[in-house]
RNA sequence: GUGGUCGUAGCUCAGUUGGUUAGAGCGAUAGAUUGUGGAUCUAUAGGUCGUGGGUUCAAGCCCCAUCUUCCACCCCA
C-alpha cells in the first residue's frame, strides 16, 4: 500500500509533551482563579444544531462556521428546490440547510446561553459558571490565530449588578499577574458608544462608527475621518465627533467632556455613570496592572449592550488576549428573556505564543522524570519493579526501562528525557539489598538503601 | 472572502544563466567502549525536490493549477 504523507487540517496543531507542560500550566492558572472566585466548571458539546450557531455571529460568523456534513446519505430527500434560486449565494444557503444540520462550536458564549435555558430549572442564579474548551472558525490562519483554539470563559448570568464587571476585571488581573504578563485593561461601555452617535446626530451608524473609532490608535485620526466618510457620515456629524476622537488622557477629563457632550443622550449617560461606579471601585481595589476608559474600544460581537472589556499585552505584538463584554438579553432568542449576563474570554493561544515570545514560562514547570531504573534481565526486572512502586507511591515520578538493552542505551535515554537520577540494579546490589543512586547531573554515585534515596529524590 | 509569501533528508538550510549520479550541518543507527550518559573519531541508513499537469533534447530551477506555511486586510481570542 502507498504511504501517505500525514498531515493535520490547516490552522490546526499538534501539541508536543513540552508544549503540553507550558499550556497547562496557563489552563491550570486560569482555573484555580476562576474557582477561587466562586465559579463552577461546566462543558458543552464540540459540536451544536447549526440553528443553535447561525445567525448569532453576525453575516460574517455565520461564514466562519465549520459545519459537519449529515451522516449517512445525505442526498437522499433533497428537495430540487435548490434550483428555484437565481443567485448562487442563496442556492448554496438552501443546499447548506438541507445537508447539515450541525456545527462545531465557534465560541462558548452561544453554547453557554442555549446551556442556560435548558437546564434553566436546575440552575441556581446568579448562575457563575466557566468553561474551558477549544472553540472552531474557518478562518485564515495568521499570527494568533488559529481554526482550532482554546477559549477559557467565565460568565456570570442573572444578575445585572455592575459588581460582575468589577470581578471579572479583577479576575483578569489575577491572572495575567499570576503569568507574569503586563496588560492593559481597556474598558468602555456599548451605551457611551451609542450615546456618541446620538449626539453627533447619527443613531443609526452607530456600528460604522465604531468600525472606524475601533482604528483610532493603528491607523490615526486622518484615516478614521476618511473612513467615516466612506461609511456614509455627514461632514457635519464627523465634525461634532473631533473632540470625542480627541479624548486622551485622565479618565477624569474624559468624564468631564463627555458629561457635557452627553446632555441630551440619556443612553449616554447611562453608560457613563455604569462605567464611573465600575471605575471608581476599581480604583479602590489596587489592581497590579493598569486600567483604561477607552472609547475608541468597540471590538466585540453584536450582541453585547453594556460594559466591554478587552485586554492587551504590552510587551508583545498580539492582538487581544482577553475580551468579552456585558449582553442584556442573550438568552432571549432561546427563549428566556430578560436574562443578562456578563462575562469574558482567555485567549490560552494567544496568552501562549505572548509568553512564549517574552520567555515567561518558568524553568521548574519541566515535568520530566525524578529516577530512571536501568534494566539488566528478568531477575533484575522482577527486582526492580517492588522498588519502582514503592517510589510511585511515595509519589515520585518513576520508571523502569521496559528492555535490557545496553547500558548506554539506557543511560543516552534518561540523558535525553532528563532525567536527574538513574538506580542501577544488578547482581551485587540484590545481593546486599542496597541501590546504586547515580546523580545525572554531577555523575555520582553512590550505594545506599531505598529509604536514603527517596529523601534524596523527593 | 481579498492580497502577498513559503515548500529540497527526521530538523535547519545550500543547490550557479535549466545540463550527467541533488549536497552540508545537526539528529538517527551501529561500532571504537559487554555495569555507566553528555565529549571525540569511524561507518551506515535516510529524498518520487509539497502534489498534479505543461514547456524543453533536458526541470529542484521556467509556466499553470492545487494543497500547505507564514504575513497583511476584513474580522476576531
Amino acid at each position: 500500500m502507498a504511504s501517505q504523507k500525514p498531515s493535520i487540517p490547516k490552522g490546526t496543531r499538534d501539541f508536543s509533551p513540552l508544549e503540553m507542560v507550558r499550556r497547562n500550566y496557563i489552563f491550570d492558572i486560569i482555573r484555580s482563579i476562576f474557582k477561587v472566585f466562586g465559579y463552577q466548571p461546566i462543558e458543552t458539546p464540540a459540536m451544536e444544531n447549526l440553528t443553535t450557531l447561525m445567525g448569532k455571529y453576525g453575516e460574517e460568523g455565520d461564514k466562519l462556521l465549520f459545519k459537519i456534513l449529515n451522516s449517512g446519505n445525505y442526498l437522499d430527500g433533497l428537495p430540487e428546490s435548490a434550483s428555484r434560486f437565481p443567485d448562487p449565494a442563496s442556492r448554496l444557503t438552501d443546499l447548506t440547510k438541507h445537508i447539515a444540520e450541525k456545527g462545531l462550536r465557534y465560541d462558548l458564549t452561544v453554547p453557554f446561553a442555549r446551556f442556560v435555558v435548558q437546564h434553566q430549572n436546575e440552575l441556581i442564579f446568579p448562575f457563575k459558571r466557566y468553561q474551558v474548551q477549544p472553540v472552531w472558525r474557518a478562518d485564515r490562519p495568521q499570527k494568533g490565530r488559529y481554526r482550532e483554539f482554546f477559549q477559557c470563559d467565565v460568565d456570570v448570568i442573572g444578575s445585572n449588578s455592575l459588581l460582575n464587571e468589577v470581578e471579572l476585571a479583577q479576575i483578569a488581573d489575577a491572572i495575567f499577574s499570576k503569568l507574569d504578563i503586563n496588560v492593559l485593561i481597556r474598558l468602555n461601555n456599548r451605551k457611551v458608544l451609542a450615546g456618541i452617535a446620538e449626539a453627533i446626530g447619527a443613531p443609526d451608524k452607530l456600528t460604522d462608527i465604531t468600525v472606524a473609532m475601533d482604528k483610532l490608535d493603528k491607523t490615526g485620526m486622518d484615516k478614521v475621518t476618511d473612513e467615516l466618510v466612506e461609511r456614509g457620515l455627514t461632514y457635519e456629524s464627523i465634525e461634532k465627533l473631533q473632540p470625542v476622537l480627541a479624548l486622551e488622557g485622565k479618565i477624569k477629563m474624559k468624564f468631564e467632556t463627555l458629561t457635557g457632550f452627553f446632555r441630551d443622550s440619556e443612553t449616554g449617560l447611562k453608560g457613563l455613570e455604569e462605567m464611573r461606579t465600575i471605575l471608581e471601585h476599581l480604583k479602590d481595589l489596587n489592581l497590579k496592572n493598569k486600567f483604561d476608559f477607552d472609547i475608541t474600544l468597540a471590538r466585540g460581537l453584536s450582541y453585547y449592550t453594556g460594559t466591554i472589556i478587552e485586554v492587551k499585552a504590552l510587551d508583545a505584538a498580539m492582538g487581544s488576549i482577553c475580551g468579552g463584554g456585558r449582553y442584556d438579553d442573550l438568552t432571549g432568542i432561546f427563549g428566556l428573556p430578560g436574562m443578562s449576563g456578563v462575562g469574558i474570554s482567555f485567549g490560552a493561544d494567544r496568552i501562549y505564543d505572548v509568553m512564549n515570545e517574552l520567555n515567561l514560562f518558568p524553568e521548574t514547570i519541566q515535568a520530566a522524570t525524578r529516577a530512571l531504573f536501568v534494566n539488566f534481565g528478568k531477575e533484575e526486572e522482577k527486582y526492580c519493579l517492588k522498588l519502582l512502586a514503592s517510589l510511585r507511591s511515595a509519589g515520585i515520578p518513576s520508571e523502569l526501562y521496559p528492555e535490557n538493552a545496553k547500558l548506554k542505551k539506557q543511560m543516552e535515554y534518561a540523558n535525553r528525557k532528563n532525567i536527574s537520577f538513574v538506580i542501577l540494579i544488578g547482581k551485587d546490589e540484590m545481593e546486599s539489598g542496597k541501590i546504586t543512586l547515580k546523580d545525572m547531573r554531577s555523575g555520582e554515585q553512590k550505594l545506599c538503601t531505598l529509604d536514603e534515596a527517596k529523601i534524596l529524590l523527593s
